[in-house]
RNA sequence: CGGGGUGUAGCGCAGUUCGGUAGCGCACGUGCUUUGGGAGCAUGGGGUCGCAGGUUCAAAUCCUGUCGCCCCGACCA
């Protein structure tokens, strides 16, 4: 390619909206445009980059067996209905009429379309397990994109769906799974990215793992233990506390006027945060009823965990004195029974409470939960904490990160196939319901992650193994005779050799040239110029700047081979 | 959906307080000079000032409404 050939434009300004740097290098690289809100057009650049991680994401999903199909982007709403989504999933799911009037669907995941592909076809247990997958565009009406490609409505999706009889299998192949992912994020060249045990959301299911890379732009926040194997979401990692010193006291209600928050109260009572209770109000959103929970003081709720030990949406309860709740009073003892109350685990850490008196101006002192409360059910609800406890070992050791999720995998079990009638006749001639795994990859959040996990101040590295291309040939001073004809002449006996070049052969400045150069990443960068060639040679680096030499023009050609090759298969044995 | 910010040329911005008919830098076209880290001079093209109403002799500027975009939160395979 050459560049007085492409579509592309780049600038120097930071484009005001921008705020990470793949977003800024994406948009000043000319790698995409804007459309609208969470949608954008790649230029051949990115096209070029996606690509090469498509190919990458194919080869490992065909080494587990998968095999590529294509569902479509709009569904009949009927499909949905079968499995429940149509009505279970609120606004992500773009619904539109065609012109019948028919309700119709964007695609946002695919498990309907797999099974209603597989559900007549796959009648043997013979013909089981299977997986099949395909690359193609998703669109979500996600309430806030962002972050360039990290984050949009309408994306490019790997989506797999594999097929089981039984449990052992699934989890079998699930690991098999586990572990091609491991290889594609390798290979893409962010080795780095881990796996960690995730919530299973609006897809269900039980077991799940969300593949993240480590990064403070990341949008989830993780829990690593140190000292072990331990890692998860923060929105399920499991917690425990240390139990704190201290005898009971008695029970005794004291004034605290004005005293509403539980920085207030511990200030005016000279007590440590730990030593309060706090009650955190909630309303179900399928019967409206209130919930408090309690909680140590210095913890925080987990939504997340809150919701699936409720079954039910929650949201912050907005109206209290409806339920004869007294905000900012809140205590278990003498509570009204209009609302349900959930004991967080770390209630049980202190022999002695702070905690509300359910009266205007009062809280009680001295609450301890088994002499005054009896035998309460506690459930762990808590967010983890930095230093905490790991679930796991034991230890305190948990570090809290943040991870941008570029992959997931899932045990469905029979949430779909059971919902949607999907059977099979086992070797008994008995009719059963398959099960399902299903396994997604971010194609464009994946590119950018990569820019995000490897860039300096003037652009994205690309790996060789995903790179646009894997030579940058610049040419300076195309002007001059000499130098466009030795320039030419390595970029035909590159182009020949198969080895992808671009080549910069527009009449600009050095420092334009780099700087493009800079933007575009390529790894290898081969420049030729009247300085060099008055001494008989070209400069050849690396975009990483682990390299820069200077070599015999007559030996410039091979040089760049070799060093292509060696960079490719540097890249391969980095996912060995 | 809540809070904050912001819409003026492809990009970055000034002009809005105090109304007078739109400007700077980059980018783009042309010519000459220049050439190893975002060159110089000259010259040219490009904007219904987000949109819609209103006030006024006159609106980018004042008033009302509305939409888009960005950030934080909520939400989210």
């Amino acid at each position: 390619m050459k560049f007085t050939q492409m579509l592309t434009k780049r600038f120097k300004d930071t484009p005001a909206d921008c705020q990470i740097a793949s977003h800024i290098f994406m948009i000043r690289g000319g790698y995409m445009k804007n459309v609208g809100n969470g949608i954008y057009s790649l230029f051949p650049v990115t096209k070029r980059i996606t690509a090469k991680i498509e190919n990458i994401i194919r080869d490992e999903m065909n080494k587990i067996d998968g095999q590529e199909v294509l569902f479509p982007v709009v569904m009949p709403a009927s499909l949905w209905r079968e499995s429940g989504r149509y009505d279970s999933i609120a606004n992500e799911l773009v619904r539109f009429h065609d012109r019948s009037g028919n309700d119709m669907v964007l695609g946002m995941t695919h498990e309907e379309a797999a099974v209603q592909l597989a559900r007549e076809t796959a009648e043997s247990y013979q013909q089981y397990p299977f997986m099949i997958y395909q690359i193609q565009t998703k669109f979500r009406d996600e309430p806030r994109a962002r972050g360039g490609l990290i984050r949009v409505r309408e994306f490019t999706m790997k989506d797999a769906y594999s097929f089981h009889t039984t449990k052992e299998d699934l989890e079998e192949y699930y690991m098999r799974c586990h572990k091609a992912y491991e290889r594609i994020f390798a290979r893409c060249g962010v080795p780095e990215v881990i796996s960690v045990a995730s919530d299973s959301g609006m897809m269900g299911g039980k077991v799940a793992h969300e593949f993240m890379l480590c990064t403070p732009v990341g949008e989830d926040s993780l829990v690593v233990c140190s000292e072990c194997d331990f890692r998860a979401n923060m929105e399920t990692a499991d917690c425990t506390f240390d139990k704190l010193e201290g005898e009971a006291e008695a029970l005794t209600k004291v004034a605290t006027p004005e005293m509403k928050t539980i920085e207030e109260v511990a200030n005016f009572l000279g007590k440590d945060m730990d030593r309060l209770l706090k009650a955190v109000a909630y309303q179900r959103e399928d019967d409206d009823s209130i919930v408090i929970v309690f909680i140590r003081g210095d913890l925080e709720v987990n939504e997340v965990k809150l919701r699936n030990y409720l079954k039910s949406e929650i949201h912050p309860a907005l109206d209290l004195d409806a339920y004869d709740v007294c905000a900012g009073f809140i205590g278990p003892k003498g509570l009204t029974n209009k609302v349900k109350v959930v004991f967080d685990s770390s209630v049980l850490t202190s022999e002695s409470f702070v905690c509300g008196a359910n009266e205007e101006g009062y809280h009680f002192t001295g609450l301890n939960i088994k002499r005054d409360l009896g035998d309460v059910q506690t459930v762990d609800v808590a967010k983890a904490v930095e230093g905490g406890i790991c679930p796991v070992c034991g230890k305190h050791a948990l570090t809290l990160t943040r991870g941008i999720e570029v992959g997931n995998i899932f045990q469905l079990g029979d949430k779909y196939t059971a919902s949607m009638g999907m059977k099979y006749i086992d070797q008994n001639g008995v009719m059963q319901t398959p099960i399902m795994g299903c396994y997604g990859i971010g194609v464009g959040r994946l590119a950018a992650s990569v820019c995000e996990a490897h860039h300096d101040d003037y652009g994205p590295i690309w790996p060789m193994s995903i790179a646009p291309w894997q030579v940058q040939l610049c040419a300076l001073r195309a002007d001059q005779a000499e130098v466009r004809e030795f320039a030419d002449e390595i970029y035909r006996k590159l182009q020949d050799a198969g080895v992808e070049v671009i080549y910069d052969d527009r009449a600009v400045s050095a420092g334009v040239m780099f700087s493009d150069a800079d933007l575009t990443g390529v790894p290898l960068r081969v420049v030729v110029s009247p300085k060099g060639l008055k001494n008989g040679t070209v400069e050849i680096s690396k975009r990483d700047k682990s390299m820069m030499e200077k070599i015999e023009k007559d030996q410039a050609f091979d040089f760049i081979m070799n060093t292509v090759k060696d960079m490719i298969k540097e890249c391969e044995d980095y996912a060995k």
